[in-house]
DNA sequence: GTCTATATCGGGATAGAC
DNA sequence: GTCTATCCCGATATAGAC
């Protein structure tokens, strides 16, 4: 019928959009190659979104809402903390890895945008977990400070830790053009230095948090 | 004279587009921004780089050439693995902060054009320290690799520790607007954050790198 | 809904006077 | 070397036929 086929359409320009705006940018971007990627014409995008910047506005609440419930669901269950800090970290890498161009769009839109927007990115995070009691890092902080008074990391503060451990989960993908020029690395190499990054970040959380005896 | 107005006229261009570039990209910038943050016209700039893109070029340079030297001098020290990482990590932060939208610009870039921008960058890091035996990371990386056949760093494998710590130092400046608006910082306490930086990027160190007694 | 044709504008680049 | 005026293309957006 025609509605199953306006909405098909519909997502042929999104996935086309997406695909356009996360390697470009949106002041890179250009309608034509979204239309050609999708292949219908530009009067179409038109047509189904009204303008450029409302395809964009889509196109960035999509890439945030396919990353982050998982990540939110994650921090949600019941673990001592430092098997939590594991937990999300693992289950943060594996998003990123399965999205690998995501952060480095999100932050360079983030960034152009100067806190407009932000909001949206805000509500996007809020609406990853509908019924949770607040955003990942919140949850994540607060159990960490409740560690902090024990003693539990060391000098360690819950926010320095927490930036870390999102740092060295994010930035191989955000910064891999830098790495393997810097580096030395080829595709190859770059593969099994991500193969390794999880275990090596778990190497981190260890000597953080050392065993009790 | 004339030659001193000229280098000057170039030298008001080269920051304004500096300013222009590194906060809107490439992509994003516009020429007639240039030329009203420089106090001139559009001919201007054509008539001192021709291009836009050549103006570009000449601004990716001079971003890199801003930071990197120091680094590099640091690097060159003669000193124990752990401390020279110290240093590198101080020297590091320090060149970002005052610098803080660089890195984000460059990773920007570096991704967009897809490795023909790559070339720039490495070529300028090697005339960042003339006579040095290779690219920073290629020192720290020797050094910690003979580092780990003594067995130092447990486990932490040399390429993964050196990117982690360039995780630690950059990612806060590259993931600013995000980290504030999830942690619910304000400026002020995302300065104060910083302040704490370094020594805790050095907490990292100590517990990855003990005190062997 | 989908296309072609076109309006409209903005931006990079150049010509030419001074 | 610096300006004004202009060229010309490309990009977003819309009109209108089918």
């Amino acid at each position: 019928m025609a509605n199953t086929r306006d909405a098909d359409t519909a997502r042929r320009i999104l996935e086309a959009a997406r695909k356009v705006f996360l390697e470009k940018g949106m002041a890179g971007a250009r309608m034509q190659e979204i239309a050609d990627e999708a292949g219908i014409n530009k009067a179409m995008l038109h047509y189904y979104f009204r303008s450029k910047e409302q395809l964009f506005r889509q196109v960035f609440e999509e890439a945030l809402a396919d990353m982050m419930p998982k990540v939110h669901a994650a921090v949600l269950q019941p673990m001592r903390i430092k098997d939590k800090l594991k937990t999300f970290v693992r289950v943060y890498f594996e998003q990123v890895r399965a999205h690998p161009v995501v952060p480095l769009f999100v932050l360079h839109e983030l960034h152009r945008s100067g806190a407009s927007l932000a909001e949206v990115f805000v509500e996007q995070m809020k609406q990853a977990v509908p019924r949770a009691p607040g955003l990942f890092p919140q949850i994540l902080l607060d159990e960490l400070r409740a560690a902090a008074a024990r003693g539990e990391p060391g000098a360690h503060k819950p926010d320095h830790l927490l930036v870390s451990l999102m740092a060295m989960c994010v930035f191989p993908f955000v910064a891999r053009p830098m790495i393997c020029a810097l580096m030395g690395m080829d595709e190859a190499a770059f593969e099994r230095f991500l193969d390794e990054r999880v275990s090596q970040v778990e190497l981190f959380l260890d000597s953080v948090f050392p065993e009790e005896r």
